[in-house]
DNA sequence: TTACTTATTGGCAAATTAGCCAACAAAGAA
DNA sequence: TTCTTTGTTGGCTAATTTGCCAATAAGTAA
């Protein structure tokens, strides 16, 4: 079994991808690096709400980042984030399996 | 690319495996169903705190469960979780190293 | 029925997270 | 130097999450 304190450091790694906009960032991130102002173009937000978003991501370990010139270069830090997903797919899709047995049909 | 709607999906997922008390009940039942009682041996939280938690994983669909007499049993729904986690430890063991090229060695 | 055991739900306060605007910093251009 | 572009940080409110206690089911036993 792990202990409790290994449970809290692999929660904090869960815990910066569980948001609907950072895991947008590792999925565009996984296709290659990308500048900052290239990252905005995916998003309805602020420039500072995105900017934390990927500093969330920075601390985590998941994310890493460059300057070049006045540009931010973001990149993928762990490149098996990319394999993360396909359970979280079989989670959701056996979600909506379980959902359709209860789904009455129309009469 | 995936869309917004479909990052808010899986991040519900994810989300409901962000918190140390959701990874050791999924660490906890990979190893085979238990109870609510059984579960409860594991952490030092009161039982509405720990049935919110199991719910938070009931709900995401991750973890499934069925009254047996007066106990409930709880259990793993999607078996993949069990394989969720290398790619944590793979970041957690990675920033370990990126920290261990900053750390000044002792004079 | 009453009592007991097991787990879930309601309600509330504390803690955390999210997102906006404004201010700031860093690097290049004029 | 001053202006501009690019991104980060501070500060604040709103929203969400967490965890405890108390109350409530839902079974079982006496």
């Amino acid at each position: 079994m792990i202990t409790y304190k290994e449970a809290e450091i692999r929660s904090e790694v869960i815990k910066a991808m569980a948001h609907p906009v950072r895991l947008m960032v590792i999925e565009v991130l996984k296709d290659g690096n990308k500048s900052f102002s290239e990252l905005m173009e995916y998003f309805d937000v602020d420039k500072s709400t995105l900017s934390k978003h990927i500093s969330v991501l920075k601390v985590a370990g998941i994310v890493s980042s460059h300057k070049d010139g006045l540009e931010s270069i973001f990149g993928v830090q762990v490149p098996c984030v990319t394999e993360f997903f396909s359970c979280v797919t079989a989670v959701i899709k056996d979600k909506i399996k379980q959902q359709q047995c209860c789904i009455r049909p129309a009469e």
